[in-house]
DNA sequence: AACCTATATACGTCCGGACAAATATAATTT
DNA sequence: AAATTATATTTGTCCGGACGTATATAGGTT
């Protein structure tokens, strides 16, 4: 990269410095140049070493940050995090109803509403200990009158019972209801996909026999501490329902 | 941002001052100042405003892109492309291995691999023509030796039907093989979700009744110009796998 | 040895300037 | 009017410099 005369990129392979600088640093780590766990050189080092400018090394460490190999604090420096770029592909939820994946115009219908002390197979389920107090609406949600998507038991801090009541009342999810009313953020949504038999006394309120295939979908809502505040069990008769994801590579351009 | 004498941040809100822009415009933005679809002023527009250099507006504006609020493009402009910054959650996939959920200590195992013309039933599955001409690679996957985890019916383009025997050599995913060997990377990954009977053939195999339930995964792999090049159809018995997502609030400070 | 302090180090923020590259606009030609 | 070309606009890349702020290190004190 000689640089004696003006920086205008003359001869140069129409490239961004900055991204080749990335380049390189990256191959380097892979190969073991800079083990993982210990540190990089630093800006200067950069600077003096590739005869770049300060700009063109931070925008290069930049895009690694971005990639998940390498960690930088203030004062302290580079740290070498991952040998490979991670991060390969991101899942972008630009709204609630992606998230839940049901068109707006689904409607809950509460069924029951009680409060009850969880028993181990459903403590296991939505990872709690059994006999914990929770409270547990029991619904089902409707496209229309006639057309049962699936059920839902959504289990509420023993505090928050009293949001039982509005469920139903128009479409807004009920994480969405007791963050409006009590001030909680979800941080952190967890969702885990399994298949599983509907049981009798849900089979016949959703129209299938007893047994019949379901696709379960346990969400949890942590607030920033980490605490679950609300965990939900949908059961979808196979059929009815179509969990997509849809995944882009990161624009990170190695 | 009275900034008259020099830039020394004296007296300064110890804040960082292109962070204070983007709040600004972002609160412009949401209240209809620039309005969704229109064009914010340029860089140099904001220099003068605000009396601060490009690298704080470009700095601002950066943040901007990243909660997704606008779009840039060399020689035409900034563009707000939304009202409210989007991606509430993100979910980062680190590896590979987090985006097919195994450890990376399963095994495929073939157990047919043949040129199929796909009829109606797949053709919906999969998401294209009946009679379409695909390769289709029947497999088992296995965490050992005495353990099927599912059943998986690769489709691969019938070019690229070599890459069969290349299958269970290694812990390789299936479309990374695709990748490094036909130079197609993969740019788009849509997976669906759903439950599902296994048939009778399959669960005899994985070791189940048939018609027990089972959670269908269909993922499709798209190249840059939105081809599908490989679409696998996984069958989990019910109990066997569990689909796990983590979704974190997006940290773009806000 | 444990604690505090001064210093050096390294990243973070910010400026001004310059040229490159992509796009949009205006002018010209056909 | 349509197509082409020239020009202006706008973002992208890159430089050198300056100072702020957080961290680590070395030194001194208790």
């Amino acid at each position: 990269m000689g640089n004696s005369e003006t920086q205008t990129r003359q001869g140069g392979p129409a490239g961004r410095r900055y991204q080749a600088l990335a380049d390189i640093l990256q191959d380097e780590i892979e190969t073991g140049v800079y083990p993982v766990g210990t540190r990089m050189p630093t800006e200067l080092e950069l600077c003096n070493r590739f005869s770049v400018s300060r700009f063109t090394v931070r925008e290069a460490l930049r895009r690694m940050i971005d990639n998940g190999m390498i960690l930088r604090r203030q004062g302290s420096g580079t740290v070498v995090v991952s040998k490979n770029p991670t991060t390969m592909f991101v899942q972008k939820l630009s709204s609630i109803d992606e998230l839940l994946q049901y068109s707006i115009d689904t409607r809950l219908k509460v069924e029951n509403s009680a409060s009850v002390e969880v028993d181990a197979k459903t403590a296991k389920m939505i990872g709690c200990d059994p006999g914990d107090a929770w409270h547990r609406i029991e619904s089902v949600r409707y496209l229309d009158e006639k057309s049962p998507i699936c059920w839902s038991d959504v289990y509420v801090r023993p505090e928050h019972q009293n949001i039982a009541d509005r469920i139903g009342e128009d479409t807004t999810p009920v994480f969405m209801v007791i963050e409006k009313e009590f001030g909680v953020v979800a941080e952190e949504v967890t969702m885990d996909l399994f298949a599983g038999s509907i049981e009798e006394s849900k089979a016949w309120v959703m129209g299938v026999k007893p047994g019949s295939p379901t696709l379960i979908i346990v969400r949890k809502y942590k607030d920033k501490t980490g605490r679950v505040f609300e965990v939900s069990v949908s059961e979808h008769p196979a059929g009815r329902f179509t969990f997509s994801i849809d995944l882009l590579r990161s624009s990170n351009s190695d």
